[in-house]
RNA sequence: GUGGCUAUAGUGUAGCGGUAACACAAGACUCUGUGGAAGUCUUAUCACGGGUUCAACCCCCGUUAGCCACCCCA
């Protein structure tokens, strides 16, 4: 502990008033000295200014433990995905700045302030991309997708990048799982869309709630925002301060805020819903029809908005269904109870913190043309992945396991070891999966391990065993052991694990 | 980008202005041929950098990161 201290300040001052008290702080040493424990007796400072790596800040690592359920999910969705007729494409990760100006909007947050963006060693202004659509319509373009037969239908995952302020659910690197149907206009496509989300969230056994709304095209939608703005306009004094500012940015968002007095005022708005031109409007009818006819649990919400600049028509939101909150019972004035309640409260924030929608998406009938190709519409979502899986550790669903090894391969000595490198591989081939510990020499640290991974089976190989061209093979449930020659093995382990 | 809360072994938590504790996990040994048992040991510059103090993990300031709300989005 002195010793350290010592080290970590090497630079004090050598002034003559802090002399004595240099002094005095020498003696409080010595009596401490004695104190010290043998715990830090070859403790080696670290030295100053090395350089530890850290990761960057709304990066994450996703460890073994997590993978697993990573995995598992993106199987899930890459075969429902190919039942649905939904065929996979990778795009780059760098594009174009201007792609997405050009798409996803310069007023959006999305490009106006989040992008990673940076100017290459050939000058070109790029960017990571911080979403997956215009880089697939850029592709469909590009590639002169149109030519195949229509609606094309896509999907793809991977990382997104957006410099946000990092938080729960938010990450700078993002993953999302994407699904893309261009070259139809057709209702029934949107219908398909979410239809296939209730399919997922049900094989996962995650509980969701489905949202949808229809913007409209871009003259409906801006007939519509003239009259909200005219609407609140006149209340502006009774909206929160927040809405005051939306009103001028982005009137739309105003239906989103959650403030009491707002919310007062925001049920008597005019819908967006009611607002719809014919076209529109029978579109969208028709997209809940054909949910009605589905046996889709959905909730119209006429106030939902997406931010995207290139949305049309329909947009539908999925997010997780949380159990009601309990009414603290106010009654309980113990400091006992208040515990308790406040350990629940810890246990059941994450389950009660405001949740962020799990996917989202819509129709974008004039995005493939305004960035240059053929009038297509098309329609999309994504999920966030990232999300999904905080959601299904939230819910404790159970995923399915990583298959374990059921045989675990033991040695003792150099000899065996040697010859059981070989025997794993002949093992491997065979098909069984074998656990292992070559690194290890104790057969104790070995057994252990065994144990822990649930091997139905040991096997032993030792130098007896080499000598006599056997094997032991141990139970670990009984924990009998038998002798088995070295080319039986095969049949043996075979016969065991029927 | 704005505001608030937090920061102690790998994880989860104690702690007090004066020796940094506990549980689990991990590793080593007791024990160079046998797991689910036991014991011993190891695993913390108390996030980083300053300041106040005889003395700071504790108080103050700054930085960084995480979380919460806003904003936005998946």
């Amino acid at each position: 502990m002195m010793k350290k201290k010592q080290k970590r300040k090497p630079k004090i001052k050598l002034q003559k008033t802090k002399k004595i008290l240099k002094k005095s702080k020498e003696i409080k040493k010595n009596k401490f000295k004695k104190l010290k424990t043998k715990k830090q007796k070859n403790k080696e400072p670290r030295k100053k200014g090395k350089y530890s790596p850290k990761i960057l800040r709304g990066m994450k690592d996703i460890l073994p433990e997590e993978t697993k359920i990573w995995d598992f999910v993106c199987k899930r969705l890459t075969e429902l995905a190919e039942s649905y007729g939904f065929q996979k494409i990778e795009t780059p990760v760098l594009e174009e700045r201007a792609l997405f100006e050009k798409s996803t909007g310069l007023s959006s947050d999305i490009v106006e302030k989040q992008m990673y963006q940076f100017t290459d060693r050939g000058g070109n202004s790029v960017v990571m991309r911080p979403e997956f659509t215009p880089g697939i319509v850029r592709s469909y373009i590009e590639q002169g997708m149109f030519n195949l037969p229509q609606p094309i239908k896509f999907f793809c995952f991977g990382p997104l990048f957006r410099y946000e302020r990092p938080q729960a659910g938010r990450l700078r690197q993002l993953h999302q799982f994407n699904f893309e149907v261009l070259g139809s206009a057709k209702p029934v496509v949107d219908a398909q869309l979410i239809l296939f989300s209730q399919a997922f969230f049900n094989t996962l056994g995650l509980k969701v709630n489905i949202q949808i709304n229809s913007l409209g095209c871009p003259s409906c939608r801006k007939s519509y925002r003239s009259k909200l703005m005219n609407y609140f306009r006149a209340k502006q004094k009774w909206l929160c301060p927040d809405c005051q500012r939306r009103l001028k940015t982005n009137p739309l968002r105003i239906l989103d805020c959650q403030n009491p007095d707002c919310r007062e005022l925001i049920t008597r708005a005019p819908q967006l819903v009611d607002d719809l031109c014919s076209e529109c409007q029978s579109h969208f009818v028709k997209v809940l029809e054909y949910l009605d006819e589905a046996n889709v649990i959905y909730k119209l919400n006429p106030y939902l908005v997406r931010g995207l600049d290139y949305y049309t028509r329909t947009v539908f939101e999925f997010w997780p269904e949380r159990p009601e909150k309990p009414i603290n019972d106010s009654l309980l004035q113990g400091e006992e109870e208040k515990k308790i309640t406040n350990e629940l409260q810890e246990k059941e924030k994450e389950l009660f913190s405001s949740p962020s929608a799990l996917g989202g998406g819509g129709r974008y009938d004039n995005l493939v043309e305004s960035l240059g190709g053929r009038l297509t519409p098309a329609a999309g979502f994504a999920y966030g992945l990232d999300r999904i899986i905080e959601e299904i550790k939230i819910q404790d669903l159970k995923v399915l396991k990583s298959k374990s090894p059921q045989i675990f391969l033991a040695q003792i000595g150099e000899v065996a070891c040697r010859r059981a490198l070989k025997l794993f591989e002949d093992l491997r081939k065979q098909g069984f999966k074998v656990g292992e510990n070559l690194a290890k020499d104790s057969l104790k640290a070995q057994m252990e391990m065994a144990n822990k991974l649930g091997v139905k089976l040991t096997l032993i190989l030792g130098q007896q065993e080499i000598l006599d061209k056997t094997i032991i093979i141990r139970d670990m449930h009984s924990g009998n052991q038998e002798i088995v020659d070295q080319e039986k093995i095969i049949k043996e382990l075979k016969k065991r694990l029927k």
